[in-house]
DNA sequence: ATGGTTGGTTACCAA
C-alpha cells in the first residue's frame, strides 16, 4: 500500500500534477494540504476518472483545505475542527471491516483488521517565533498540543495508525539546509521542535522517513518560491512528514521524497513524500 | 537587516 502526502498550493491550479503523480506512481492513498477551494469547485470528476472514487474533502475559500484521495473504500471518514476553528486543516478516514475480519487489499487479508489515518495541515506559526506578540505562533502551538491529546485520548501505541501532512516543522539539525542559521526561523525553533516531540510521544509516534534516511543525512520537502533558482543554493527544510505506529514499522518496505516534481513548470513549493506498507 | 515569489481573491493576506 503505497501513501502520499503532498502539500499541492492549490488542488485547481495543480490538479493536472496529482493526475501525473497518480499515473506514473499508482499511490493508493493520497493526501493533500492547502487545497485551498470550496468543496463545490473541487476538481473530484478529475480524481475519479483516474480511478480514486473515494475522496474525502474539507475545504474553504481560498485558505488551507485538507483531503484524502483513496483507491480503497473508507468504513469511517471524519473532519475535525482544531483550537475552535473550523479551518479545515484535520481531516481524517478508517479502512476497516465491519465484520471484524481483516482489511483486504488487492483481494488478499492483510493481516490488519483496522487502519486510520490522520491528514493534517499545521498552521504555519507566522513570521515572530512569540506567541505573546504573534498570535499565529500561538495557534501553532495550541494546534500541535491539541494533537498531542487527541492521540493519547483515541488511541493506543499497539494500535495501526498513519499521521502525515504539512507539519510546518523541520525538527532536525539535518531537516534544514543550516540549523545553526534558522534557530530563530519559525519551523526549526526548539519551542517548536519540543512540542512537536510531545505530539510524538502521545503514542509513540515513528517517523517514517527517517526510518530510512540517516539521521547525518540532509532530506528536504520544502523549498521556497523566494529564491531565483532553488537548486544552486539548496536551501531546503523537510516539512512535510509521514508518521507510523510502531506495529507499523515492520510493514515499511520503501520511502519516496519525489523532489523532481519542485523542477515543475509552476510546481507547489512543496514535493510529494511517499511510504509503502506491506 | 532586508527582500526575495507565489496563489487566491480582487485589494491585500498568508505562506
Amino acid at each position: 500500500m503505497k501513501i502520499v502526502t503532498w502539500n499541492i498550493n492549490s488542488v485547481r491550479l495543480r490538479a493536472p500534477m496529482v493526475v501525473k503523480l497518480m499515473r506514473e506512481e499508482a499511490p493508493d492513498i493520497i493526501c493533500l494540504q492547502e487545497t485551498k477551494t470550496m468543496d463545490e469547485f473541487f476538481p473530484r470528476d478529475v480524481f475519479e476518472a483516474e480511478g480514486y472514487t473515494h475522496i474525502h474533502i474539507a475545504g474553504m475559500k481560498s485558505y488551507n483545505g485538507v483531503c484524502i484521495l483513496s483507491k480503497i473504500p473508507f468504513t469511517q471518514t471524519d473532519i475535525h475542527s482544531r483550537v475552535g476553528k473550523e479551518d479545515c486543516r484535520h481531516v481524517s478516514v478508517s479502512l476497516r471491516s465491519p465484520s471484524g475480519s481483516q482489511v483486504t487489499y488487492g483481494g488478499i487479508p492483510s493481516g490488519i483488521q483496522k487502519l486510520d489515518i490522520h491528514n493534517l495541515y499545521i498552521p504555519a506559526g507566522g513570521d515572530e517565533p512569540d506567541r505573546d506578540i504573534n498570535e499565529k505562533f500561538g495557534h501553532k502551538l495550541d494546534f500541535i498540543n491539541e494533537m498531542r491529546d487527541f492521540f493519547a485520548a483515541n488511541y493506543t501505541a499497539n494500535d495501526n495508525v498513519v499521521t502525515l501532512g504539512d507539519f510546518n516543522i523541520a525538527p532536525r539539525e539535518h531537516d534544514v539546509w543550516s540549523s545553526k542559521q534558522l534557530q530563530k526561523v519559525v519551523s526549526h525553533t526548539p519551542i517548536e521542535i519540543e512540542h512537536l516531540s510531545n505530539m510524538a510521544d502521545s503514542i509513540d509516534w515513528q517517523d517514517a522517513v527517517r526510518h530510512f534516511v540517516p539521521d547525518e543525512e540532509k532530506c528536504y520537502s520544502w523549498w521556497s518560491y523566494r529564491n531565483r533558482d532553488y537548486t544552486k543554493s539548496n536551501r531546503g527544510r523537510r516539512l512535510d512528514h509521514i508518521w507510523v505506529t510502531k506495529p507499523l514499522i515492520s510493514r515499511l518496505t520503501s520511502y519516496r521524497v519525489l523532489t523532481e516534481y519542485r523542477a515543475l513548470e509552476k510546481p507547489s513549493d512543496h514535493v510529494p513524500v511517499m511510504i509503502e506498507l506491506a
